[in-house]
RNA sequence: CGGGACGUAGCGCAGCCCGGUAGCGUACUAGCAUGGGGUGCUAGGGGUCGCAAGUUCGAAUCUUGUCGUCCCGACCA
């Protein structure tokens, strides 16, 4: 074993690393924070971003880019984002360097090239977004506006780590402007179903869709819709988030339209979002200890060809065989790679490819030409079976497919087991302590209750599930009484 | 920002206590054998020991400073 990863048990956040770097996702960076996404991390991301980027254009949405830098008047317009993003910004106060007369070979910052403003490096794009919009809204004409963009943003968090939570990263932020409240909310609502249905069909990741409390809510927005999904450690993590802006940020912006009565409001504001921070949730929902496992509708490869041979007249026999066989699965759209570097021998790239999360992996050698089959490896269930040449296609299609379903179904069954209602504080406690996931609790509705919980045992509500249904009961910590139990977890 | 660990070859590490020719594993290069689960043997190449100053005849090793990284906490839409 040339790479050895730790397992989930002995170290759970060194397991989540070694898969990562060992993986071959991302490498960490000269910069503090800041990751170095490589080709197959990247590749990963790619095919989120385009399944998304369909899902946004076929409901509406135009992609559009705005600018990295805020000016600081801008920023501060909308007092809550504004406080609420103050203390990790990354702020650009200067636009020159000289050479340092003091120290000869070294740069300092040029005192001359002070900035009149100061720049604000977007941890958002709400206040560069509504500033524009202003010019672009006049008529309810103008409205809906419905506006992605794919970007990066900078938070300067104290502690980060790979792909969860990284000074830099990337991500998409939608932001749409309505002429009525109802038609904001229901975008809201709509771009949350669009984030739910991603993750479970595609990440194969199933989630609790909810709303967050006054506490956890977005700074800025009147509601927080939220995707939560259960980590194998038992730890929550927020997946995705939809934001009812209510007229907070028309009104910071002064962006007013006329209406058919030629009456002028200001307009209603939605904006939602998704990161690479996906990736850390693909990683940590399906893996084991021998690698990443990946949903074959998002892995980068989905099949890996191996031959196995000795000598040059089985490889090139096998060469034709196989380029046949690649041929008709491109054909049926399957992404598959021929992996017959010389230099790593079979076992090798058994390892390699199973590190790698690749779903299928077809085995090629001299006996199998001779039976005319092949052999068929899951990455999931480490299952290996032979399969004739005949229909082939067809039956990895049906096991792409097949493990598509069985890896929701295996993270959909981890997740049921582990959403637990409590109904004291002693059980909610020994509960958050020994079997973790989420806990379903009835909670008295205020924030300092909320806030106690949190310094009491570090979980947090993660939401109030939607068509939770309403059941009395006392909350766990005041024994006030409540209509309905809401979710609590420990969250990365 | 507090606590802990660390910085020596691409990667993983030993050497440091007790100063004296910079080492191991892996990766890399070449050759032969091997090839159905991380090959074996042989021969090679590669390092201003994070940076700076000090002590010393002599510093990877001792002293001081400094920079950076990771982990745990505090913080975090």
């Amino acid at each position: 074993m040339s790479k050895e990863i730790a397992s989930r048990k002995e170290d759970y956040s060194q397991w989540y690393n070694d898969l990562i770097i060992k993986g071959g996702l991302a490498d960490y960076s000269a910069v503090r924070g800041c990751m170095v996404i490589k080709p197959y991390g990247f590749a990963l991301w790619e095919n989120m971003r385009d399944v998304l980027d369909k899902m946004f254009k076929d409901t509406g949405h135009q992609n559009a880019y705005f600018p990295l830098f805020v000016p600081k008047s801008l920023f501060e317009k909308e007092e809550q984002n504004a406080e609420g993003f103050a203390k990790e910004c990354a702020v650009v106060t200067h636009y020159r360097l000289k050479l340092n007369p003091e120290k000869k070979g070294s740069l300092m910052v040029d005192p001359e090239s002070k900035l009149e403003e100061e720049l604000v490096i977007r941890p958002t794009s709400e206040a560069i977004i509504w500033s524009t919009y202003k010019g672009w809204i006049q008529s309810y004409r103008d409205l809906p506006l419905l506006i992605n963009q794919w970007a990066n943003v900078v938070r300067w968090e104290m502690r980060t780590r790979l792909f969860l939570r990284t000074a830099e990263f990337l991500w998409q932020e939608g932001h749409t402007a309505h002429a009525t409240a109802a038609e904001a909310i229901a975008e809201t609502k709509q771009m949350l179903e669009v984030y739910a249905t991603f993750a479970e069909e595609f990440m194969a990741m199933p989630v609790i869709k909810g709303v967050k409390t006054p506490n956890e809510r977005f700074a800025g927005a009147v509601d927080t819709y939220c995707i939560e999904a259960l980590m194998q450690d038992g730890k929550a993590l927020q997946a995705g988030t939809s934001h009812f802006l209510g007229q907070n940020f028309a009104k910071a912006f002064d962006v007013k339209f006329s209406d058919k009565e030629n009456k002028l409001d200001y307009v209603w504001a939605t904006s939602w979002g998704v990161s690479t921070r996906l990736i850390g949730a693909l990683v940590m929902a399906h893996s084991d200890d021998d690698g990443l496992v990946l949903p074959p509708k998002l892995a980068p490869i989905q099949v890996v060809i191996v031959p196995i041979y000795k000598g040059d007249e089985q490889k090139k026999a096998i060469d034709e065989k196989v380029s046949e066989l690649v041929k008709e699965l491109k054909g049926a759209g399957v992404k598959v790679k021929y992996d017959d570097n010389e230099n790593a021998r079979p076992g090798w790239k058994f390892a390699e490819y199973e590190l790698k999360g690749v779903p299928l992996r077809i085995g090629i050698g001299a006996r199998d030409l001779a039976n005319n089959v092949v052999e068929v490896a899951r990455r999931d269930t480490k299952e290996k079976k032979s399969y004739p040449m005949e229909g082939l296609t067809q039956s990895i299609t049906d096991l792409l497919n097949e493990i598509q379903k069985s890896i929701y179904e295996k993270a959909y069954s981890f997740r049921e087991q582990n959403v637990t209602k409590a109904d004291t504080w002693d059980e909610f406690v020994q509960l958050l302590d020994e079997k973790t996931g989420f806990i379903s609790a009835h909670w008295d509705g205020t924030g300092e209750t909320e806030d106690k919980i949190k310094e009491l045992t570090k979980a947090t509500i993660r939401c109030i599930p939607l068509d939770n249904p309403q059941e009395e009961g006392r909350c766990i910590l005041t024994g006030k009484l409540s209509k309905e139990r809401v979710l609590f977890a420990r969250a990365y």
